[in-house]
Parts: C-alpha cells; structure tokens; sequence
DNA sequence: AAGGAATATTCTTGTAAAGGAATATTTAAG
DNA sequence: CTTAAATATTCCTTTACAAGAATATTCCTT
C-alpha cells in the first residue's frame, strides 16, 4: 500500500479537487473557480495530486483537462476492504490480548 | 466525508502502528518496540490516532491497550466505494468534456 | 510579430507537525 | 512509603507544506 495517496488526500482543497473531478475532467480554470482557489494554488495542488498518481492531465491547445486516474483508488479499496478483519472477527477482542499477557509474564524472555 | 483519517494515516509510521493493530490490540511498548519508534513517540502517535478516532485505548493497571475503531474504516469503505463510478461509466472520458468546452465558447457567459 | 488567455513555476513567509530529551503520572510490588 | 515499570506530556528544534505575490511559459488570435 503506498500511502502517498493519504497525504495527497489529507488537504482540504485536494480532497475537494477530487471530489470535483468525479464528476468528471474539468480544466485548471474550471477547478479554480468551483473551489475558490487562486489559479496558482490549484496548479500548485493539482501537481500534487498528479505527483501522487491521483490525476493525469490532457493538454488541448492552452488548457490543461485533468482527470481522476482509477489505479490508486483500487488499490486504496482493496486495502481497506482487507480491513474488514478488523470487526467481524475476534481478533480485536481483548480476552485473547489479556490471556498473552498473562503468558508473557510467565515467560518474560519473549521480551526484546 | 471526515478526511482527518487520511491526515492520521499519511504519516509513515502511524501507517504502521495501524498495520499491526489489524492482528489485534497492543500495548504501547509493543507498538513501540515493533515499530521501532521510541515510547514517547509512540503514544505521541496513538494520541493523534487517538483523536481521529481510528483506535481506542483501554486501561489494563499500569499499560493501555490499543485497538482499532472500525467506523472510521466503514465510512473510508463507502467513500471509496462511492468512486467506482471514475472507471466504469463514461464520465471519466474527454469526449463530453471537449464538447462542453466548445458549447461554452459559444456561450461564454457561462463564465463566471 | 504582438498581445492576451490559460497554466506553471519560483520565491518568500507563516505555521503545523515530527523527533529528541527530559519529566510527570499512574499503578503494582515490596 | 519507596521504588520501579509503563505510559503520557512538555519543551525545544528542525523540517515540510500551504498561501501569497510575482513572473515565466505556452498557445491561440489577429
């Protein structure tokens, strides 16, 4: 799991670009005045976002059409989707952590 | 949407503690030993996954052990299930984008 | 060729966050 | 009551990043 995609996604206006191009690819202009950045500040964010392999531009004369790439958004699913241990199984019940506890007290060469 | 889970997880090392809280609840020294990261680090981090409310800690006499919270992860779940539709309908194609492009040239005062 | 529109880049500054070191707090044990 | 273990907190320093302002670049139009 390459966890660029949460730095990419942890600004407010990058989440937001992003939820903007979901609905489809929108030009620099476009995404700042929808999000009420100064065009530089979205270059700069959109950049971001590109570096991170979140979105991909298409140059068409002077603008620059960006849009979502799906890859990282797979990816990001496939792993928390493999969260899903977390709460239908009983590993994150405590009895078992307590009982370890307790055997490492018995045997407290485990420790380091 | 709360996007502080992604602020919580864009950091390396608190990406790792909630690796090894997926095979169930630790203590802080073993997080830290585990990790690598000093213990005052360690309950630095788990504060600030603490307050994005990824993980929950319960007194055990002297130790505190951490475990996940799975809502956070339900509400990531949804979210990026809810992006499904970046790759599989047509929104994600130029096409529509160019043609609205021109319409607009047609009738720039839709700017602004 | 000149001017203007759309976008990117650079430089500076303010601020938040991460690590290190030291210290405080809580609890069990004797 | 004293000590030690486990954890949390504080203070300090360094670093990363976001915004603002200014400027550079690219491409169309005339």
């Amino acid at each position: 799991m390459d966890i660029s995609i949460f730095a990419a996604l942890a600004e407010r206006n990058r989440f937001h670009i992003v939820e903007l191009l979901r609905e489809g690819p929108l030009t620099v202009g476009e995404i700042a005045a929808r999000t009420g950045l100064r065009q530089p500040q979205a270059s700069k964010h959109l950049r971001v976002l590109s570096e991170a392999g979140l979105v991909t531009a298409q140059a068409d004369a002077n603008r620059r059409i960006y849009k979502l790439r799906p890859e990282p958004f797979f990816e990001l699913e496939a792993w928390v989707e493999s969260c899903r241990r977390i709460w239908d199984d009983r590993f994150n019940q405590l009895d078992d952590y307590l009982n370890r506890l307790q055997s490492q007290s018995a045997n407290p060469d485990t420790k380091e």
